[in-house]
DNA sequence: AAATATACTTACTTATTAATAAGTAAGCTA
DNA sequence: TAGCTTACTTATTAATAAGTAAGTATATTT
């Protein structure tokens, strides 16, 4: 792997695990055993940083919708593949998402994040409640509310049980995930 | 109000606006039109003021379960009152949660911090378990799940809402309250 | 009237931040 | 082989961070 993406990588975890402000240049360049100017050589400024480490969370996550197309036979797999995700957040260091993240940061963020992680969630929130809306159509689930309103209550809570998580236990967070399919299958 | 209230109406603006790392004493003594050292002398350690901001929250949610207690009729009606907290975040400059905001900034935390969130959550999540539990017995409320998990999912739903206002919109807000509203309700 | 406490200010320290300028060694390219 | 590019390092900057020691004005207590 490249210094460009492990320095990506370093940046997706620290944002994910102290938050935007909460790491510098120098604790990516000192984990990489280079030095702070070297990430500056590769992206100037944390802005372009964190921009693409959006790009690449859109990137990874067009690539699991395209996953679940061709691999996936019912909704319900479609939507599980979708809440590995969170799982995967949790199982790697008790991260949160990267959009619970920055959007508790987003005030602090430089001014042309918010568009980029605009369009990240309304990229997962749309093919989520599409799944929702079709599965729903072919009866495989059952839910009130309609389909844009269950994929809002799914994205926000679970990005709000990998925080819960955090503070209370892990356990919580296999809970809320596990009503929160419960409350579509019914 | 006393300079000292004054700093911690503030601070708890700032944590809930900018995070934890977000915003420093400076930020705080600016904004109250004295030096930076005046708020070392109320607060000598940053720590202290966090710790006190939660304390503060935690006195001000036990007000709100005894008005409920002797205010509203219904269990319904507590628990809205209980969602009205998250309301006005949202109303007060689009503040996400106090505890969201901090779980995301959990690991860049002076140490003792963690405890007294946990305390803050455990006392919250119990109270709206025990008010949905009560009503489920009196017929009031019909949800799946124990009232545990009904609990984890609502205040973790409600901490996300917050969340996605910023990002989307606060119509996004409501329509997720609003259906984790009917989640306990049908 | 003297001593003490409260609520600050002045002035500072030490450490860290994002960012930049200038230089260098190795490799590729015409 | 001369020139250019890539991927850095060295060294520095201006700004900001948390925190502190010592001084001062005002009010309260003795």
């Amino acid at each position: 792997m490249s210094t460009k993406e492990k320095i990506l990588d370093l940046a997706e975890f620290y944002i994910q695990h102290y938050g935007y402000n909460g790491f510098s240049y120098n604790d990516i360049s000192t984990s990489l055993g280079v030095k702070n100017a070297a990430v500056h050589y590769h992206f100037p400024r944390k802005e372009e940083l964190i921009q693409e480490v959006l790009r690449k969370a859109r990137v990874q996550f067009d690539l699991l919708a395209r996953e679940a197309e061709t691999l996936d036979k019912t909704h319900l797999e479609k939507v599980r593949r979708f809440l590995k995700i969170y799982d995967n957040n949790l199982t790697r260091d008790n991260r949160v998402c990267l959009i619970g993240a920055l959007a508790t940061d987003l005030y602090t963020l430089p001014a042309g994040l918010g568009h980029h992680l605009n369009v990240l969630v309304v990229a997962m929130k749309s093919w989520l409640a599409e799944v929702l809306l079709q599965g729903k159509e072919q009866g495989e689930f059952d839910f009130d509310g309609t389909a844009d309103q269950r994929a809002g209550v799914i994205c926000s809570g679970m990005a709000g049980a990998l925080q819960m998580a955090r503070i209370l236990n892990n356990d919580e967070y296999y809970k809320i995930k596990s009503q929160l399919l419960n409350d579509i299958i019914k």
